[in-house]
Parts: C-alpha cells; sequence; structure tokens
RNA sequence: GCGGACGUGGUGGAACUGGUAGACACGCUGGCCUUAGGAGCCAGUGGGCUUACGCCCUUGAGGGUUCGAGUCCCUCCGUCCGCACCA
C-alpha cells in the first residue's frame, strides 16, 4: 500500500476556503421561524489589542473560545462569535513618536496579520461584523456613549494631580513612573493639577457590588472584584474645629474605639491643610512636609517598614463623644483617595496610628479590654481585637465592643455629630488622556457658554492627521490649530475643542454591544438585535483583566440600563479565564529569547496541531509550559487519525448507507457483538467524556477520551467490520472537530460523505453505555485484594457473596470474624473483619 | 500584613459528588520493520521485596474524621497570584 502522509498544509487552506466562500459561520439577526430565545448564543473572547503578530496566548484563548463555539453550534444553537480590534493606544502611539509612522497605518498593518492568522487557524468568525474600535463608525458610538453619561451627570471635570514629567512636557501614566522618575528621560516626576474627565462609576458600587453574586464568574474573579469596590461599613462623624469654626467629617470602621481618639490626622493632599496653618508659625514646617510628600513616589510613600513621619497643625478639633480638644497633624500615611482625608487617631486599638504616636510622643490610651496581641507593649497596646469598653462612658463601659460600635452610632446620630455610613475603596475613573491615538473627547469649551458638548448630529468627532506625536505640556491634538479652533454648538461663538482623548478602556466597555448590529449607522445598536444576542452567554480572556476591564463594562452595562438604552444589567453571563502559556517556565518575552510563534508553528504542524496541543496541554484556565515534544505527540495522533480514516474510505469505498450509524445505537446496537460492540461502546463512552468535557472546560481530558477512541479502532483494526470502523473513526472526527476543525471536517467527509459541522452533536445512548457485567472491587479492611465480574444487576447480596468467594479475599479473611461489610452497587465491596 | 489559588511518577497531567491513585500524552528501555532514521508498529515503564501467586510503601510534612481520604477538617512547610498605611 502507498504511504500516506497527513499534510495540513494541504487539508487546512482548502477547509478554510469552503468556510469563506459559503460565509458559514455568519449569523443573521433575523430570528428564526419559531426561534426561541435561548436558541441563540453568544460567544465572545476578548478582543485582541493589534500590535504586532498574535502570540501563543492569543491562539489559547480563540483556541478555547471556538471550541465552545462550535460545541454551542452542534447542540442546537445559532452561535454568535465575532470579531474586532482594541486598536487605540499606547505602544501605537509610542512606535509614531519613534518611527513617524502614522498610528493608523503600523495599527492597520497589524489587523491584517491578526486577520491573516485568525484565518490560518481556521477560527469560525463572523467576519460580516468585524469592526476597530479606532474606525470613525465605531467611535462616533463611543462618543454619543459619552454624552449619555455626560447628560445624566455620569461624566464629569474636576481638577485632579497627576504625574509629571517636566523634561518630556507631558503627563505621564502611573506605569511610566519608575521610582518617582520619568522612564524615558529619568527626570524626577511632579505631582501637578490638571483638570481631567471623570466617570461616576462610584455610583454603581453597591450594584457592582451586589450583582457579582447573579453571573457565573470564577471565585476568584468575584473576589478580587469585591476587593477592588473594598466595601466598609462604620460612620462618618464629625470633628469641629472651634478656632476656624469648620467641621471635619471622618469615616472610621471603629466608633467603639471614639473615645479612645488622641489626635486627628489629615491627608498633604487636604485642601484645608494649607488654610489651617495660613500665617500661623507652623505654615513653613508645614509647606515644606506637604510638598516633600507630594513628590514622593507611591512606593516610597507606601512602603510599610517606612517610619511613620508628619507635622502638627497647631490647630484642634472636639471628639464629639467627650469634648476633648485633640492636636491636629498633616501626616502622609493618610490617603486623601480613601473616606474624607482626614481620620481621627486612636493610638491604643490601631497599628498605624500607635506608631505615629510613639514617633511624637502623643498620649496611647486604651478603651477596649482584651488579650494583648503579638508585638504589643507592655500595656498590651495596640489592640486590635474583641472586648467590652473600658474608660470610655459609664453608658458603654461593659459593654462588648460590637454592640457599643452600635450604641454609639446610635447616640452620635441621635445629637446630629455622626451617623452610620458605607465607604468604598473604589474612586471615580479617570478617562482622560493626554494622548493622540485615543477616542476624541467630544466636548468644547466656550468663552461665553463655558462647556458644552458637541451634539450628537454633529459626531463623530474626527480625530485629525497631525505631523508631531510628541507630548508638549498637553495632549499632541493641541498642536492642530484648525481643528482646536472651533465653533460653539451653543452660541455659535468661537470655541476650543478638548484635545485629551479618552482612556482605551471606554472604547472596550462597549463593543460587545456593537457587534450585535456592526453595521447599523442610524444608532449605537438597536433593541431588536440586543434582546437577540445580549448578554453575552460565554466570555473568555485572560486574568489580567479581572478588575478594570471586567468591572468597566459591567458598569457602562448598568448606566446604559439606567438610562434607558439597555435591558439587562450585566453584560457577560459567564466567564472563563485563560492561563499563561509560558516556556521553561517563564513568561515567553523577546528578551529572553524563549517566544514560540503560532506562524512557525501553524506553518509547520498546521492549526489543528497547534490548537489541539494548546488544549491537550492541560486545563485552560491554569498557566501550562510549553513544550515541542508534546505537540509533536498531538501531531502524531492526528495523524494517526488521518492515516486511519484514508485507510478506512479507501477499504469501505464510497459512502455509507444513509443513517449508517443508527446500526451502532439504540435497538441496533442490540445486534452488535464481540469486537463490533466492543467499539461501539468506546465510541459511546467517548462521547459521554467528550460532551462531559465540553461543559467543563476540560479540554484535555476530551482529547485524550478521543486518543482512546482512536486507540481503540487502531488495536481492532483487522476484526472489525468496516462500518464499525467508520463508525468509530467518523465519531472520533466529529468529537474532535471543535478542536481540530479542519482534519474533522476532512476525515469526516471520507468516511461519511458529509459536513461535519452541519452534523448535529452525537448523543450518547445510555443503553451502549451499560455493560452486563462489571469488575467489582474487593476489599478487607479497605485495601484491595481481589477483582471478580459481577452482574450490572446483581444486589447486594449477590454482591457479598461474590466477594467472599474471590480466592485472594478468602486468604485474607483466614477465619477473622466480619463484623461490617460495606456494598457500593456498581463499585465495591468492604468487608470488615476483626 | 490581608485575601485567593495550588502542591500527585523522570515530565505535562487524570481521578465529576470520599470508593481500583497515576487515564491520556511526553520521555526513557527493549523489540519488529528499514540501506538508514529524528518515519511507522509492538511491548515495558511509581518505589521496594518476591522465581512466581503475591506483599509492603507511595498524592508537600504531621495529626484527625471515616469501613474507606489525593479528595473532608486542623497545624505546619513550600510555590504562584491579587491587594497593600483603605482608617
Amino acid at each position: 500500500m502507498a504511504e500516506r502522509h497527513y499534510d495540513p498544509s494541504e487539508i487546512e487552506p482548502r477547509w478554510q476556503q469552503v468556510w469563506a466562500d459559503e460565509h458559514t459561520w455568519e449569523v443573521s439577526n433575523q430570528p428564526l421561524e419559531g426561534e426561541t430565545s435561548d436558541a441563540t448564543s453568544y460567544v465572545l473572547e476578548m478582543l485582541p489589542y493589534p500590535s504586532g503578530e498574535p502570540h501563543i496566548g492569543h491562539l489559547k484563548k480563540y483556541a478555547v473560545g471556538d471550541a465552545i463555539a462550535h460545541f454551542h453550534r452542534r447542540t442546537g444553537h445559532r452561535v454568535l462569535h465575532p470579531m474586532g480590534y482594541d486598536a487605540f493606544g499606547l505602544p501605537a502611539e509610542n512606535h509614531a513618536i519613534k518611527t513617524g509612522v502614522h498610528p493608523r497605518d503600523s495599527t492597520a498593518e497589524s489587523i491584517a496579520s491578526f486577520q491573516r492568522q485568525f484565518r490560518s487557524w481556521g477560527i469560525s468568525i463572523d467576519w460580516s461584523r468585524e469592526l476597530g474600535t479606532h474606525e470613525p463608525s465605531y467611535y462616533r458610538w463611543t462618543q454619543w456613549i459619552f454624552l449619555q453619561l455626560y447628560e445624566a451627570g455620569l461624566a464629569y471635570r474636576r481638577e485632579a494631580a497627576v504625574k509629571w514629567c517636566p523634561n518630556d512636557q507631558t503627563v505621564l501614566a502611573n506605569e511610566q513612573v519608575v521610582d518617582g522618575c520619568c522612564e524615558r528621560c529619568g527626570a524626577v516626576v511632579e505631582v501637578k493639577q490638571l483638570e481631567q474627565w471623570f466617570l461616576r462609576i462610584t455610583d454603581y458600587a453597591e450594584r457592582l457590588l451586589s450583582d457579582l453574586d447573579g453571573i457565573d464568574w470564577p471565585e476568584h474573579v468575584k473576589t478580587m472584584q469585591r476587593n477592588w469596590i473594598g466595601r466598609s461599613e462604620g460612620a462618618e462623624v464629625t470633628f469641629h474645629c472651634e478656632e476656624l469654626g469648620i467641621d471635619y467629617p471622618v469615616f472610621t470602621t471603629r466608633p467603639d474605639t471614639l473615645f479612645g481618639a488622641t489626635f486627628f490626622v489629615m491627608a498633604p493632599e487636604h485642601p484645608d491643610v494649607l488654610r489651617l496653618v495660613e500665617g500661623t508659625e507652623q505654615e513653613q514646617a508645614v509647606r515644606d512636609y506637604v510638598n516633600q510628600t507630594l513628590t514622593e513616589s507611591g512606593e516610597e510613600r507606601g512602603s510599610l517598614e517606612k517610619q511613620k513621619t508628619g507635622v502638627p497643625l497647631g490647630r484642634y478639633v472636639v471628639n464629639p463623644v467627650n469634648g476633648e480638644r485633640i492636636p491636629m497633624y498633616v501626616a502622609d500615611y493618610v490617603l486623601m483617595e480613601y473616606g474624607t482625608g482626614a481620620i481621627m487617631a486612636v493610638p491604643g486599638h490601631d497599628e498605624r496610628d500607635y506608631a505615629f504616636a510613639r514617633a511624637y510622643g502623643l498620649p496611647i490610651r486604651r478603651v477596649i479590654e482584651g488579650v494583648p496581641d503579638q508585638g504589643a507593649d507592655a500595656e498590651g497596646l495596640p489592640y486590635v481585637g474583641d472586648g467590652p469598653l473600658v474608660g470610655s462612658h459609664p453608658d458603654f463601659d461593659g459593654m462588648g465592643n460590637r454592640e457599643a460600635l452600635r450604641a454609639i452610632v446610635q447616640w452620635l446620630d441621635r445629637e446630629g455629630k455622626g451617623h452610620a455610613s458605607v465607604n468604598y475603596r473604589l474612586r471615580d475613573w479617570l478617562v482622560s488622556r493626554q494622548r493622540y491615538w485615543g477616542c476624541p473627547i467630544p466636548m468644547v469649551y466656550c468663552d461665553s457658554c463655558g462647556v458644552v458638548p458637541v451634539p450628537a448630529e454633529q459626531l463623530p468627532v474626527i480625530l485629525p492627521d497631525i505631523e508631531d506625536y510628541a507630548p508638549r505640556g498637553r495632549s499632541p491634538l493641541a498642536g492642530a490649530e484648525d481643528w482646536v479652533n472651533t465653533e460653539c454648538p451653543a452660541c455659535g461663538g468661537k470655541a476650543r475643542r478638548e484635545t485629551d482623548t479618552m482612556d482605551t478602556f471606554v472604547d472596550s466597555s462597549w463593543y460587545f454591544l456593537r457587534y450585535c448590529d456592526a453595521r447599523n449607522e442610524e444608532a449605537a445598536w438597536s433593541a431588536q438585535a440586543l434582546a437577540m444576542w445580549m448578554p453575552v452567554n460565554q466570555y473568555i480572556g485572560g486574568v489580567e483583566h479581572a478588575i478594570l476591564h471586567l468591572m468597566y463594562a459591567r458598569f457602562f452595562c448598568k448606566a446604559l440600563a439606567d438610562l434607558g438604552h439597555l435591558e439587562f444589567q450585566e453584560p457577560f453571563s459567564a466567564l472563563f479565564t485563560q492561563g499563561m502559556v509560558t516556556k521553561d517556565g517563564a513568561k515567553m518575552s523577546k528578551s529572553k529569547g524563549n517566544v514560540v510563534s503560532p506562524a512557525s508553528i501553524v506553518e509547520r504542524y498546521g492549526a489543528d496541531t497547534a490548537r489541539c496541543y494548546i488544549l491537550f496541554i492541560g486545563p485552560p484556565d491554569q498557566d501550562a509550559d510549553w513544550s515541542d515534544e508534546g505537540m509533536e505527540g498531538v501531531h502524531r495522533f492526528l495523524a494517526r487519525l488521518w492515516r486511519l480514516a484514508a485507510e478506512t474510505a479507501e477499504r469501505a469505498d464510497g459512502k455509507p448507507e444513509p443513517a449508517f450509524e443508527e446500526r451502532f445505537a439504540g435497538p441496533g446496537g442490540a445486534a452488535l457483538e464481540g469486537d463490533d460492540l466492543e467499539l461501539a461502546r468506546k465510541a459511546h463512552w467517548a462521547i459521554e467524556k467528550v460532551s462531559e468535557g465540553m461543559r467543563r472546560f476540560a479540554f484535555n481530558t476530551a482529547i485524550a477520551a478521543v486518543m482512546e477512541l482512536l486507540n481503540e479502532c487502531s488495536r481492532m483494526r483487522d476484526s472489525l467490520d468496516v462500518d464499525s470502523l467508520r463508525f468509530g473513526l467518523a465519531t472520533a472526527a466529529s468529537l474532535l472537530f471543535p478542536f481540530a476543525p479542519h482534519l474533522s471536517s476532512e476525515v469526516y467527509e471520507l468516511l461519511v460523505g458529509e459536513r461535519v459541522w452541519e452534523r448535529p452533536w452525537p448523543q450518547a445512548d445510555p443503553d451502549m453505555l451499560q455493560r452486563e457485567e462489571y469488575e467489582l472491587v474487593c476489599q478487607v479492611n479497605g485495601k484491595l485484594r481481589d477483582r471478580v465480574q459481577a452482574p450490572s444487576d446483581a444486589d447486594e447480596e449477590q454482591l457479598k457473596a461474590l466477594c467472599l468467594a474471590a480466592p485472594n479475599v478468602q486468604a485474607h479473611l483466614g477465619g477473622h470474624e466480619i463484623v461490617k461489610e460495606i456494598v457500593v452497587p456498581g463499585r465495591l465491596v468492604n468487608l470488615v473483619v476483626r
């Protein structure tokens, strides 16, 4: 027989051509006759950022997503599986600064490379809905959403501190500040107050938190979001500064320790700090301290080992519970961003306040009784645990602190000095970027009208071409004078455009909505299109987006739902996070020289091998280390399947009779015997295994089950009826289709003469899974002593008898008394002897 | 420091609700075929004892619950991730 050779470079392009020519994976927004809402499914991988070429992580993400999409299709769903590009962003802009190549051109080049590779991987994408977030037809609607948020008061402008490099004359992202210096030029970074646009995500903190309970997401992702939102219950308590007649509210989770407050601390950024010391002898010391802190990097300031520092303000506030005057300080361990930017300090029961009190010789007072914690001083302080109150007030002393907490808050509330309060760590989302390659913020500034939104009908505000991408103090867009100078939409007078662009996370917070109706020129989407597809049934992406992207997208949906634009609250019903692919245990990187390029793998072994291997390597939610040997093993498996199929097709000569599979299931299966029966059973076993694997994302074990089926076909090849072999191999191909679509299509057509993707997912026949005999495990005192064949319908008594009769069980009983018998039908018998 | 995940052969990993530990694959060893093979096929492969039937040990360490623990509970060790002066 002539040598046969599995040649993916011939097979794969041929099938890709079929799918492209026939638009196989396109779905329409027109419901099918009598189609119910659960007949559609939306499977989505996080859209790629097009930079250079796709890497192995992309291959894994789309291999997972495509397997799910195919499985949903073949289990009776019409599946939306689109593709797009998160095309705005800093890397393309930095490249432009270096080379002068327009970001649009370098991005287009990268997109073309992604498209080519996605097609060569055989991913089943509905290309008719393709989009790029940098296209005016897309960002027009990003701007429209911004205006919707603005009109609802959810987008607002205020001054905020930003990192500023005085040398490069630009605002820096936090990631660009290394040890307090500019990563590019090394200049010491300054903090500058600039007017910035914010989105009011904090309004949604509670809902973002509570709605996590209703979605099928990995627990660790939910935990990360919960921690990020950081809900704390406590009280807001007002401290009064008599000298200046100002109230200073503070947030505390421990109002039970109020009587232990011995000083009061403000964050260096607190707007009142300088005002409080103006004209006093403290002024210079405070100014120096504030300036010094503000130029320190976050890491420097945040380091826990650092000695606590601060400066007295020379002012006092009154503790509302006991009327005590306590001194005010400014100290950098208090953060402006959290709570009110000021705290009451209780050194007896807070470690940070304790450290500060020690350093500055401030009084430390015990107000809760309790066994000292580790590292406490001779007095047993600081003590952060629970216990009865002492030295507070006769009304509360002796009361357990948790109970006292409630009582004190009630008292504060009655007296108008405070109230129960909930605080969140989450802060409003700063979306302004002083950058060129992003979506323009659709706002203008008019001398007479102030801030004016660009009317929706004038959208999009087109990002103009510029010559010089280097940032010069403001966004590079500020240099495009013709573009900046415009007419006020309100009064027609002279106005200037906003020159900042939006954070690219804004672009990606709604793209999944646009896919539903990507060619709609009248609106961002139609209600009908969203009703058909949203929410996303299965979302797939890396854990690195566990917080930012996934939180922002949820926020957008809630806000847009409140504004009447959406009918649902949560965009992603189910989430799957895939693990990283490493090489030699390390993250792939050019500098380490351990990059595995998907293009070269596909070229050499084919897309089916690459896709199967990346799923076979281990559970897809875990990190996995790439091994060339492992991949070759998978390649051998695919080659064996192809070879045996080709050989069988030749032997079988022509198509099987219609519905030939019926011989191997249901009543037809009853007629089988010997190896033909064995193989049919193995096939149904594999159907069961793979189907279960698809539901659990256990693709590695699913592929292993198909390998077992093929091994069985191969082992019995000479004794099997040719149709049995045909059935076994066709089933293997059918089950492998979500992972290796080209080879599976090829093999299925060879053997059955049909298109596998048009066939329903195979069903495991329960009768074929049932055997008349099984291997009964016989244990004595919990140890395996023998195995015997037992009829499937044997009752407990019969099983016990079988076990007792087993030779090696007999040997271990050895006349001992049986004190207990455990019978698990279908599994084992355990005899306990004394 | 807080929160989370994980720890199984030489390697990647299997074992869904406690019930035959090591499926499947890589690697390795031996054999067949071949002019040759880095192609293909067959067999073996956790450790120890035994001619053999078998027996003992083994899922990071120690303890516990149970007829029975990789799986459940406690303590410890180690690895990875997230947050980190959040009042």
